[in-house]
Formats: structure tokens, C-alpha cells, sequence
RNA sequence: GGCCCCAUCGUCUAGCGGCCUAGGACGUCACCCUCUCAAGGUGAAGACCGCGGGUUCGAAUCCCGCUGGGGUCACCA
């Protein structure tokens, strides 16, 4: 059943700093910009940086290349601005933004100041432990007392953090988008007083975020599943200040490849950096994201971001986890690579070449007409554009034979590949007009002339030019490769052989 | 362990009570094409729809229980 939505939508991806942005956060990322193109808002980047202890520096700029790389834009945002800026959190707190919100709270005893020191709240821990009680649920003496008292014991220089008074009975309830049903419930004595300020005075992500979305108008938070558990406590915050909620959307997870756990920037190789890289488009990587969760029908899915944005729909959002498949990513990036015109898939695949050292860095424009010429030969072969030195190398620089026995083509043996060669150089060297027809028609004539069969010939020669069992179409490699190296190399091979 | 979420081929999914002897894609295998490898074409194997109860004339589809998996239990996000 579609789900109704409400524009204008506004929605927003907000990473901490603190590493890589790996392929789920993408995701994440993807889903709410979708949807904002979808339904004609806006989709805003804000940074919550408010652990400073996991603060990566430069994190931030890489995590704006990667989300650009796949075609991510922002409306409003840390470089660019915004009406509702900063959109830096720690910047946010400098200017001293949440403040007043605390204030508030703590004046309307919504929430208190909590003096339990971390080395207590560990001891408190291990001690419940000890006793068989396996879920430890602060709430602080200090819930009770008059905000005074707080306030008296705070101006003896004790440190303290703030703490949301959490309703000792009852229930909380919230609806989620994916979900749906009759929403998700908990019983608050199941919660405990989250700290929303530490005691350095910095905010945490639960209020952090929560005052920064209703500040910037967000009305769609779509976030991914590991987030459902700490959803009461950011209802019974909106609830506290009587903030209009917005909608929840918690999006499925991205699971490792063996199916156990989530996908982890530490053990996977899932850095979003790594794809471009190994020459990934981002295309392909746009259409398998959206597939992470999302499902357009039963047979379609090659779909344009156009038309991936004019799809999109919630209800077709999966409730349950996805899984990373490599493959089926590159077996997409395959079929967006051959997609491309030649001269595109020349062009990208160039740097790649020359980071090789196949050609010179950065190509001469002898070098770049070369690459061209022979790009032909290896787009359809190419699922990864950082494949092409592989496949090309052997253009570039002399094969050499570790093996002499492939020479000899089945059912053939040593004196027979010797002839084989030798009539094929002398059969080539005779040849005026180089190129891939001509070349075909000689060597085919030569094959009934030698009684071999043409696989028997084409393999050895292949071998011959390319050092290789698997190359290229021989004769568009011959006609690449020009008479002079082909024969060169044949004379070679020939000289291994005897 | 508590709490919460989820559950269709190995994987991603279609399916919203009869169209399902369950469709598509990746992967696997075979054949065709063919100078090798790809690409392309054709086809095959692969899911008693996790299990057990209901509801219904009829359930993969609705309800309950169980089991399994995942997430989360910080002065991290």
C-alpha cells in the first residue's frame, strides 16, 4: 500500500567523521537523496562531530568526495551553507546553539543534572552483574531532586552530565515507515536516563541530533536499522520539548557477505574509495545501491538514476537486512562498462595504464591514440576498468615464454607447432595490406595449405604474439600489435621453441 | 542474557487470499556461436515459501506460538 507523504520533504545524512564512509553508509545516503529528488525536497549533509575522541581528520572531505563520486549532492551543507547553518555540529555548539534547549529541559525538569562520575556508573555496572542482573538501567537519585539542589551541588565545582528524565512506567510508541504494523512499543522501564549532555559540556547525538533536525525543518528521518533501539529515546525528547515528530524511517541494514553481522569498515573491504579506485562507475554503483533494500518490479533492474528517482517508493523499501555481493556489483559494473562508447571506455581506462607503468604518466597523445586503438579489443571483457593493464600488458612490452609447451597447439606436437610457426611468419611477412580482413583471409588460406586446424594455428600464434593462452581476438591483436612486432615476436617464439 | 527488529532458491529479490505445479537477477553447470577468453543466445540444477498450530471453500500471502538470524544495551555515532 503506498505510503502517503507530506512535501515539502527535506531529509538529510548525517555521518560522524571518524573513518572511511564504507558502501551501507552510502546507501543510506543514496536512499534519502532519492527520495528528496523523488518528492521534490531537499536533502541536506550535516556533520555530527560531537566525539571528539573519534574525530578523524580529513574524514570529513573524504566522505564529500565519496558521496560526489556517486552522484550525491547536497541542498544545504557544511562547504556550501544553508539558511539552517552551520552544519558542522561542533561548530553548531560553539555558537553555543543547544544551550538554550538545555536549559530548557532542565527547567522544566525534563531532564537533570546527573553526578554519577563514569567510574562509579562502571563500578555500578559490574557489581549488578555480579548479582545475576544482566541489563543495567541507570536512572540517577538525582531525577528527583529540586533543580536547586542540582544547581547547588554543580556550583561546588562538581562535574556532572545531563540526563533525560525517562518515564519509570508506561510505554513508548513510534511508527516506522519500512515497518509499518502497528509500530514499534517498548516499555520505559526498559530504558534508562540517557545522557544528552557529557561533562565536558558537549551535547551528545541524541540531542545534538535531534535539536539540529527540528531547527532544520527535517521531516523524514531515514536512517539505517541500528538505530531503532535508541528511536524511543529521541521520541520521549520530542516529546519533552512538544516538538512535532517527524516520520521514522529505519532502512534495512547492509550485511557482510557470510551473512554474519554488519558490514564493518575494520574487516570488509567496503571503503566506498576502494571502488572508484579499482574503476568502478558510478552508475553501476548508484543502480546496485538502490537495489540494497529497494526493488522496483520482478524482472527490472538496470535503471538510470532518472529513472531509479521516479520509481523510488517506500513501500517497496525492504524491512529485512540485505547482504553485500561483490559479484553481483561487478557483473553491473560490467554491463554500465560496455554501455560505454570505445572512446569513453579509452579514456577512463588510460590513468589506469599509466599508473602501471604501461604508458607514459601522464599519456603523450600518441599514448592516448594507442589506447584507443586497442580498447576495442577488451571492452566487453572489462568488468572492472583497473583490469585493463592485465589484459593490455602484453602490448607494451615483449612477452616472454615461462611455459614453451603452450606454443604447441593440442594434438600437435613440437615439430609440427615449429612448422606451423614458421610458414605463418613466412606467410605474414609476404602481407602488404595489415589489417584485421586481410590478415584473417591469409592465415586461413594458410591453415588449409598447412591440414591443421584453424584453433590449432590462431592458438599457437596467439601464444606466440601475447605470451598468453587467453588474449584477445588474434587478428585485430596482429593488426594492433603492427607487421613488424608480430613478425619480431613470432621469430622469437620460434627461437624458444627450437 | 534483557529489549527490539527480521524470516521466499547459495545470494539479492517478485509475491500483498485463488493468476504460484512460486517469477526475475547474480553465481553454478550444459549446449549454441566461436581462433582462446569474454560478450550474446538457449537451457538445466537450485526454495516442500524456517517449523508447528490456527482463520478460510482456498494461504508464501492473515493470526498465534516456536525456532533461527540480526540489531542494540557507552559521558560513540
Amino acid at each position: 500500500m503506498p505510503i502517503p507523504i507530506t512535501s515539502p520533504v527535506r531529509v538529510r545524512f548525517a555521518p560522524s567523521p571518524t573513518g572511511f564512509l564504507h558502501i551501507g553508509g552510502v546507501r543510506t545516503a543514496l536512499f534519502n537523496w532519492i527520495f528528496a529528488k523523488r518528492y521534490g525536497g531537499q536533502f541536506l549533509l550535516r556533520i555530527e562531530d560531537t566525539d571528539e575522541k573519534r574525530f578523524v581528520v580529513g574524514a570529513a572531505a573524504d566522505l564529500m568526495a565519496s558521496l560526489r563520486w556517486v552522484g550525491i549532492e547536497w541542498d544545504e551543507g557544511p562547504d556550501i551553507g544553508g539558511p539552517y547553518g552551520p552544519y558542522v555540529q561542533s561548530e553548531r555548539h560553539e555558537q553555543g546553539i543547544y544551550a538554550p534547549y538545555i536549559e530548557q529541559l532542565l527547567q522544566e525538569g525534563k531532564a537533570y543534572m546527573s553526578f554519577t562520575t563514569e567510574a562509579e556508573l562502571a563500578e555500578m555496572r559490574a557489581a549488578a552483574e555480579a548479582r545475576g542482573i544482566k541489563a543495567f538501567r541507570f536512572r540517577g537519585p538525582e531525577r528527583d531532586w529540586p533543580l536547586t539542589q542540582q544547581r547547588e551541588l554543580a556550583a561546588t565545582g562538581r562535574t556532572y552530565t545531563v540526563r533525560l528524565k525517562v518515564p519509570l512506567e508506561g510505554t513508548t510508541t513510534f511508527t516506522d515507515l519500512v515497518r509499518g504494523g502497528d509500530g514499534i512499543s517498548v516499555n520505559n522501564s526498559d530504558l534508562y536516563d540517557v545522557v544528552l549532555v557529557k561533562s565536558t559540556g558537549m551535547p551528545l547525538y541524541h540531542l545534538a541530533h535531534l535539536v539540529d533536525d527540528h531547527l532544520m525543518k527535517i521531516t523524514h528521518v531515514m536512517r539505517s536499522d541500528e538505530w531503532v533501539p535508541s528511536a524511543p529515546y529521541h521520541v520521549l525528547i520530542y516529546q519533552a520539548f512538544g516538538w512535532q515528530m517527524p516520520a521514522f524511517v529505519h532502512l534495512p541494514t547492509i550485511q557482510r557477505q557470510d551473512g554474519r553481522g554488519k558490514l564493518s569498515k575494520r574487516k570488509d573491504d567496503v571503503s566506498s574509495n576502494r571502488f572508484w579506485e579499482r574503476g568502478y562507475l558510478a552508475e553501476a554503483m548508484f543502480n546496485y545501491l538502490a537495489l540494497q533494500g529497494w526493488s522496483y518490479d520482478d524482472h527490472t533492474e538496470i535503471m538510470s538514476r532518472e529513472e531509479i528517482i521516479e520509481r523510488f517508493s517506500l513501500d517497496r523499501v525492504q524491512p529485512s537486512p540485505a547482504r553485500w555481493n561483490p559479484e553481483k556489483l561487478k557483473d553491473l559494473n560490467g554491463i554500465y562498462i560496455r554501455k560505454l562508447p570505445d572512446e569513453q571506455v579509452a579514456e577512463r581506462i588510460a590513468p589506469y595504464l599509466a599508473q602501471a607503468g604501461l604508458i607514459a604518466n601522464p599519456p603523450s597523445a600518441g599514448d592516448l591514440a594507442y589506447v584507443q586503438q586497442l580498447t576495442p579489443m577488451i571492452h566487453e571483457r572489462l568488468e572492472e576498468l583497473g583490469e585493463a593493464p592485465e589484459l593490455l600488458d602484453f602490448f607494451f612490452h615483449e612477452p616472454h615464454f615461462d611455459d614453451p609447451a603452450t606454443l604447441i597447439p593440442k594434438k600437435m606436437d613440437k615439430a609440427g607447432a615449429l612448422a606451423a610457426l614458421q610458414a605463418a611468419h613466412a606467410c605474414l611477412a609476404k602481407i602488404e595490406l595489415w589489417v584485421p580482413s586481410q590478415l584473417e583471409e591469409e592465415l586461413r588460406a594458410l591453415t588449409e595449405e598447412l591440414q591443421v586446424k584453424p584453433g590449432q594455428l590462431f592458438g599457437a600464434l596467439r601464444v606466440a604474439v601475447s605470451g598468453r593462452m587467453v588474449a584477445p581476438p588474434l587478428f585485430e591483436m596482429l593488426a594492433a600489435l603492427d607487421k613488424q612486432r608480430t613478425l619480431k615476436r613470432i621469430s622469437a617464439a620460434i627461437q624458444v621453441l627450437g
